[in-house]
RNA sequence: GGAACUGUGGUGUAGUCGGUUUAACACACCGGCCUGUCAAGCCGGAGAUCGCGGGUUCGAGUCCCGUCAGUUCCGCCA
């Protein structure tokens, strides 16, 4: 192994081109293949830009330290610096395959920077290895372009992110990792504090009440790319520490939020994949949302809307419908165009389905050529029947599913029916991307578990004008100045119009449960700094890691994020969470559990 | 907290209803040969007791139970 010597980079692999031949250059790179024939060495050397292939004949000296014996010992992933002469390959010999395919370099010298073992995987592979063990040892799985595609296109959305919100005046400022831990919301993550024994910091779910303060302070605009960290269990959208684009203006209503938000997404998409994004963007209110696709967040790129049939079924013959809207609930359902050549074996696991989502069964038509098959058909009448059809518009060779139940029941089952279905039937053009936005959610809603009501958004959010009677008489039905973005189904963010008056604030808290002396404790200083002066405000905040997750076409966030955690929440490259011994604890003021203080005894053993 | 799927040499897989296997194949690895390959080739070699622990059985990678890990989903995620 030697150092790069007198060596000194002139070019990277990938830039070379039939333009270089005749230069003499010095590469440097990892090994992605090497062809030994005995003879003559090819070495495909890798950098970030690219691959070109390195030859070495015994012209180079086959003598013993020589630079061709030294190749000879190069193995896949060894690191080299070489130096040599840029050719064009001898005819027939170039590979069209390859970028650099018209040349080669012919190498005099070789220096072998540092070796590497046979490796778990090769970066090359990783795509199909499991992900545990790309995880493991995630610098080699990174170790190839497609992920530093990945994580250039990140830098690129971030870039241009900022160049739009800087020409807009943003001002980009960073808000507390250690803050303090608040009682809304996702769980925290806990720090303790070595100077105040039995404190604690909290990590922040996301930089809430910093960046109102900022408001408060006169900055207008804010932007930040913010760390966020929530203790709570992963998805494949969901990490517990995750980055959001987060923004905050004053003097805006909903509309100027919203209209901004479309205008970088437009520029975003325009700049980055070449995209024409059509805005404004549709707006659905919650409502509407919940009632004709089952979900706050819906995806658009197909249809199966949810038609509701109450109404016509409310005097059925049959039982199942009549009983339902008798009892305050609805009976509403889906056309399935083309759902009539569904097997009785596909209708019984779409009714197993139903079931285990909430439903009590699903009822369902065939449309077929020889008329309407159910097995409710004895039950119901045929002109129900009829009026079923042309309010559905169902034709023959469509299936329509009913689902009889309380309407919320009946929002979620024919929601996640719905798509169920798109998926069957691959409704959904992938290449497709529909934004909604959702507006008018509810302020608060009730918490069983806890018998209180809770805040839907967070505590912050305002309230319409309008509906502020409400939240004495009908807190359920008081609407927030909230709106989230969706896309294809994902949430990607949401925001809302803030309160920005303390009377306004406390009688939220008052709401949700929070006794004044509470609030005072947890959250006085934000009162206090609502009566010094605060505009009227809102903003909004966006998952950064999933509307990349979306942009790329990618199943997980965790593909755009260097270090991912496990759906366990540790970290397989450094086994963190970990033990830790029992001095830091002592200066920490923490006592564990006697099962955890035997395993932090035993890592203190192996420590010393 | 719950459900489902996955777990075989370094990697990716095969292993059919439990009984021909000394658990097979490809790539990687080690040794040898080879001056134009780019999925280099040819010859030879080493390497897994089948995630872990129980159980059923005359006999288990193959069946059952438990457990661990990864993934997906539900709950949870203001």
């Amino acid at each position: 192994m030697e150092s790069s010597g007198e060596l000194k980079r002139t070019h990277s692999c990938g830039d070379l081109s039939a333009k270089n031949a005749g230069q003499d250059v010095v590469l440097m790179g990892w090994v992605q293949k090497r062809r030994d024939h005995g003879g003559v060495i090819f070495l495909d050397l890798r950098d970030r830009s690219g691959v070109v292939q390195v030859v070495l004949s015994p012209d180079a000296g086959d003598s013993p330290g020589s630079s061709f014996e030294r190749a000879s010992s190069v193995r896949a992933e060894y690191v080299l610096a070489v130096s040599g002469l840029v050719r064009r390959r001898p005819p027939g010999t170039e590979n069209p395959r390859m970028a650099t395919g018209e040349i080669e370099v012919a190498t005099t010298e070789l220096n072998i920077l540092n070796t590497a073992r046979a490796l778990p995987f090769y970066p090359e592979d990783a795509a199909s290895v499991d992900e545990a063990l790309r995880l493991r040892y995630r610098y080699l799985d990174l170790r190839r372009p497609e992920c530093w595609r990945i994580f250039n296109m990140r830098q690129r959305a971030a870039a241009l992110i900022r160049e739009f919100l800087t020409k807009r005046n943003f001002l980009e400022i960073e808000t507390p990792i250690l803050t303090r831990s608040t009682p809304e919301g996702a769980r925290d993550y806990l720090v303790p504090s070595r100077v105040h024994p039995g404190e604690f910091f909290a990590l922040p779910q996301s930089p809430q009440l910093f960046k109102q303060m900022l408001m408060i302070a006169g900055f207008e605009r804010y932007v930040q790319f913010a760390r966020c960290f929530r203790d709570e269990d992963l998805r494949a959208d969901r990490q517990p520490e995750f980055t959001q684009v987060d923004l905050e203006m004053s003097f805006v209503d909903e509309q100027d939020i919203q209209r901004l938000t479309e205008e970088m997404l437009a520029y975003l998409f325009g700049k980055f994949l070449d995209v024409e994004l059509s805005i404004p963007f549709p707006r659905l209110t919650y409502r509407e949302s919940m009632r004709r696709y089952g979900s706050d967040k819906p995806d658009l790129r197909f249809g199966l809307e949810i038609e509701d049939v109450s109404s016509l079924l409310a005097e059925s013959s049959c039982r199942v419908f009549a009983g339902a809207v008798k009892s305050g609930g609805v009976v509403r359902g889906i056309r399935v165009p083309g759902g009539a050549g569904f097997s009785r074996k596909v209708l019984d696991e779409l009714t197993q389905l139903a079931v285990e989502w909430g439903a009590h069964g699903l009822a369902w038509f065939i449309l077929g050529e020889k008329g309407v098959r159910s097995p409710l058909l004895k039950t119901i009448k045929p002109e129900e029947i009829d009026a079923l059809l042309s309010a559905m518009g169902g034709q023959t060779g469509d299936l329509l599913l009913l689902i009889a139940a309380q309407r919320q029941t009946a929002e979620e089952v024919l929601g996640r029916l719905r798509l169920h279905l798109a998926g069957m039937l691959d409704l959904i053009d992938d290449k497709q991307f529909s934004f909604v936005w959702i507006t008018e959610f509810p302020l608060l809603e009730y918490n069983e578990d806890e018998e209180r009501w809770e805040a839907v958004h967070h505590p912050f959010t305002s309230v319409l004008e309008e509906d502020l009677p409400l939240l004495k008489t009908h807190p359920e039905r008081a609407r927030a100045r909230a709106y989230d973005i969706v896309l294809n189904g994902v949430e990607l963010g949401g925001g809302s119009i803030r309160i920005h008056r303390r009377d306004l604030q406390e009688q939220i808290f008052d709401a949700i449960g929070l006794e004044a002396q509470d609030a005072q404790e947890k959250f006085g200083f934000f009162l206090e700094a609502l009566d010094y002066g605060a505009p009227p405000h809102g903003g909004i905040a966006f998952g950064f890691d999933r509307l990349l997750m979306l942009m790329l076409d990618l199943e997980t966030i965790r593909d755009v994020i260097p270090f991912p955690k496990t759906q366990k929440a540790t970290c397989l490259l450094t086994g963190a969470p970990a033990p830790v011994i029992s001095k830091q604890l002592r200066e920490l003021h923490i006592c564990c559990s006697q099962e955890n203080k035997k395993k932090e005894q035993n890592e203190e053993q192996t420590d010393s």
